[in-house]
DNA sequence: ATGAAAGCGCTAACAC
DNA sequence: GTGTTAGCGCTTTCAT
């Protein structure tokens, strides 16, 4: 069972250096006095045993463990590993290790991992991308300090958040600026609040235009998947009155119709003008060069747990929305814009 | 500083529930005998109080944490996020979190991690794509349970891997067998294994090719990225004698290649037909679509955590090598093969 | 079947 | 300045 792993703990390190366990701890946490000559033979002590303080025996004692939950849907999504990678580097920074929790968009799992995270005694949590309601998010995390990253706290939390909405707005208005005359939106899944916020900016967009009727039937049901997109872009250009510009949810499911587009012989963006959402690295590796909204998931990462740490902090649970401004991306998928 | 932050501990239940702690213990962990009711009691009060037992105290006991690391170079590279989402996976099931590392291919940053790995008594390490040398390796992990992913251990561990090399030799095969003239492999960085070894196997195809002189000639420096495949390709195709097939060593200098070789107009695969390796998501998104090496890294990551799983629980560090199988995936990137 | 008590490795009073 | 000691929350003998 492997279970005995020798450890040499502070003991090992005082019985050596022929000092107390009290002074070890006082030279490893610089606290208290120290004798210059006592803390270089206890120094000499730890290196000669390659002595690591435990982690798991400090946390027993502070209540602190030094570590943080990070909860995606899905690291293998692009969006996410960008989050995720952000998150990380911006702990390691301060010192914190961050556990991994993917619950594929899964309230259940959610819940399981908040669980788990609770028992391990992190110091917080990113909870990224959820579906969750607020209101039983707040109910799994109990008093654990947390941030929401890609969604606004609205009760009591704080967030890392783009606006989804005017990010929407602006890729909308483009494609009608460069001159389509029958836009479509390939929304998102319903439960997703992003998804929400995007089709509601295209609404938006699409109520400023003149004599625009039957709204409804311009939009179109996504998945957030390549398929989906793939398979919303088959239906809607085989259909007798095809659009001339798809603005799709995200930049997976832009990629699939661009990808449907020329499996029909379509030109873009002279017969389809097409822009995504979230600005992926795929995004300026497909052909053509995808028009997208750009929304930093590396620097949201980041910001996410520089705001986890303030509040873990301090008492307060200082309420804080960083906002991150959704910026049009234009490159090949879409005409440039005519002057007049 | 939010240290007091309240705890139920296990006295707390005891003493609601009227019984020992050593009661409850045996409880939580259904060990030893408990009488039906003294049983219901106590639940009844770990109900109530919304008891979590600290793992932190536990893990000081046990010596186990129930904890692993996952040391990476990237999780934002899309083969690394596959890993990394294969190996939780599997770890949730078996009530393992994981810690995610980042080294940046960085062998300070890989040490630094593996410390601090072992403060927190992680159980086991997986490392993933490691650029270290294997005895620096083993210097680093000292006791720790380990398995390398991504490259064949050879010394003194297990290891999940696929054979590059013979990668290497089908992609370079297919290119020949869908006649190629003159075939260019672009590498990767010199210290990564995996590089190295789709190097040797592009020039062992080659070296069966009657009369090819110049092997060297047809090697171009690479950096596993899309970047570097873009420009290594213009050199490539602007030259007085450029090549009609390139072997990229990984999808994303692939991508490069061909957005190179688009903005060059030449077409895919009629002047130039391109293999990367890999098989990430995005090598079927982009256009032409990427023929390429399949290396499963959702797969891998799992297998990463069944073998240290074993090794876990089995005093003996019994060596095993799981080998994961390269396959030619053939897409529009390469001619189809001509039959005669 | 249950309780009392000794520790896991460390920190933080409190003595000296 | 340095040593002694009492826990942190839990498991695990050893009694009863």
């Amino acid at each position: 069972m492997e279970s005995g792993r020798a450890v040499t703990t502070i003991r090992d390190v005082a019985r050596v250096a022929g000092v107390a366990v009290s002074t070890v701890s006082r030279v490893i946490n610089q606290s208290g006095y120290v004798a210059k000559d006592t803390e270089a033979k206890v120094k000499v002590a730890m290196e000669q045993l390659n002595f690591q303080p435990s982690g798991i025996a400090r946390g027993l004692i502070s209540r602190k463990t030094g570590s943080i939950g990070l909860l995606v849907p899905d690291v293998a999504n692009p969006f996410f590993s960008d989050i995720a990678r952000g998150a990380e580097d911006a702990a390691i920074a301060e010192g914190f290790s961050l556990f991994l929790c993917n619950s594929d968009w899964q309230l259940d799992r959610e819940r399981m991992y908040l669980d788990i995270l609770r028992r391990r005694w992190v110091d917080g949590v990113i909870v990224a991308g959820t579906r969750s309601s607020e209101s039983d998010l707040l109910e799994c995390i109990g008093s654990l300090p947390f941030v929401v990253v890609d969604r606004k706290a609205t009760q009591m939390g704080s967030s890392v958040w783009s606006n989804n909405e005017v990010g929407a707005l602006l890729a909308t208005e483009h494609l009608m600026s460069t001159g389509c005359q029958k836009i479509v939106h390939i929304a998102g899944p319903e439960q997703s609040p992003s998804a929400t916020a995007r089709k509601t900016g295209f609404l938006r967009a699409m109520s400023q235009r003149p004599s625009q009727s039957a709204l409804q039937s311009l939009l179109f049901p996504g998945d957030f998947r390549y398929e989906g997109g793939y398979h919303a872009a088959l239906s809607l250009l085989n259909s007798s009155a095809p659009p001339d510009g798809i603005f799709a949810a995200n930049d997976l499911m832009a990629i699939g119709v661009i990808q449907a587009a020329e499996s029909l012989g379509l030109h873009i963006p002279q017969d389809l003008a097409v822009v995504g959402y979230d600005n992926i690295a795929m995004s300026s590796y497909v052909s053509p060069r995808l028009t997208t909204i750009d929304q930093p998931g590396y620097k949201m990462g980041q910001a996410g747990f520089e705001i986890l740490f303030q509040i873990m902090h301090s008492k307060t649970q200082n309420l804080t929305d960083q906002e991150f401004e959704p910026t049009l991306i234009v490159r090949e998928s879409t005409r440039s814009i005519l002057l007049h």
